[in-house]
DNA sequence: ATAAATATACTTGTAAACCGGTATATTTTT
DNA sequence: AAAAATATACCGGTTTACAAGTATATTTAT
């Protein structure tokens, strides 16, 4: 009978793998139990077995870490999951928070960091790194447009070069409906014309 | 006195630094015997002391994988560097291997392919992961246009939502200039408007 | 049930973009 | 020195986009 935080990592990476556990070696409490480089594999193991911490990489070969996250958590609800990722992108994190995540983590956090994360969880607590805080406090503050499904549809049709009456017989509108869509768009992005629009909405990651 | 191949590793997250070691840690005929989560602490030590094989990480903080590389490069030609990152991004490959780098591998690498691609590197060839090769050759398929400065200058105008007018004013051309080079722009990305002008230039990290 | 958000559609006018040409001076490469 | 690439510029005409307003039906959220 095993007493230990029992740690399963998901992540495609082997020397991601290899660094975890190498870290995690050094502290008694905790045990990494598994590993899996491919998340549908994860997701089998989960449903089957317990555990009590999960690492999760997002960027999975396979399916997203967000979706997992979404899938496990729903059918596992006291298992405690702890995203990671290296690029810091305030809209994944916010993602994964909301199917169920209990803590984020940047790839670049120390091994007592790491430590510390997994303890939180595991007591029932959330963590975030400052860094990751930062980072959520900044997205918020450049306010992102929110669009409607609508517009997404009609943004995505503009950036491939269809024109006003294009999209309109595409979507059985009229080329007036599609113009008003067109004009709110460039004014949620604060713009006054498509190309800059295309541009704003892919440093936003809408595109 | 020490007849290993001696290794140094740069990356800005430990863990992975820790993987890399931990999965060296196994082939007796090599050492890591310095490890840089800094570029520019690499690039200082690598300047007063010698090594052999030198295993790079592309996204570093403080300066760009490449940026070290050429530095490093150009101070060290007999130095054998790795280049490694999680995207496979084909441009940056190509600019790694510009710049000098003699073999290059995505992180998913397992621990025999990066054992072997030390030693390849070491012996004086190159490696390039069957993965990295099929992504250049992908690449080189879909012909990246090519622009011209006067091109490149006018496009980011175009993405920044200046219209011909306003860019012909701030490069002192006739506007009948501008158009000219945005027409040619278009059929060099074979689009037809703007909007998917900016979109390709885009996706092709030209913007 | 009511308020708010979303999706729809119109008018009028102006400005800008796009198309298909042509032409030539200046660099850069071979 | 010749050839190729780049940068410059024009004409005439058509299409599309943009600006500033108004209006209303339909969903969605409170």
């Amino acid at each position: 009978m095993n007493s230990k935080i029992e740690v399963i990592i998901v992540d495609d990476h082997p020397m991601v793998i290899e660094g975890l556990k190498s870290l995690l070696s050094n502290y008694d409490i905790l045990s990494v139990t598994h590993t899996f480089t491919k998340g549908m594999e994860a997701y089998d193991y989960l449903l089957a077995n317990d555990c009590d911490v999960v690492l999760m990489d997002i960027n999975l070969p396979d399916i997203s870490g967000i979706e997992l996250c979404g899938k496990v958590s729903a059918a596992n609800t006291k298992l405690k999951i702890l995203g990671m990722s290296t690029h810091n992108d305030a809209s994944i994190i916010r993602q994964m928070v909301h199917k169920g995540a209990k803590g984020y983590l940047i790839k670049n956090a120390s091994a007592d960091e790491l430590y510390t994360a997994i303890e939180n969880v595991y007591e029932g607590k959330t963590y975030f790194s400052h860094e990751v805080q930062s980072i959520l406090a900044e997205s918020s503050l450049k306010n992102i447009p929110h669009l409607t499904r609508r517009e997404k549809e009609i943004l995505s049709l503009i950036a491939s070069g269809e024109t006003t009456h294009q999209i309109a017989g595409k979507l059985y509108l009229s080329p007036l409906t599609v113009e008003t869509h067109r004009r709110n768009l460039m004014q949620k992005f604060d713009v006054n014309n498509a190309p800059a629009l295309i541009k704003m909405a892919i440093d936003q990651k809408l595109l």
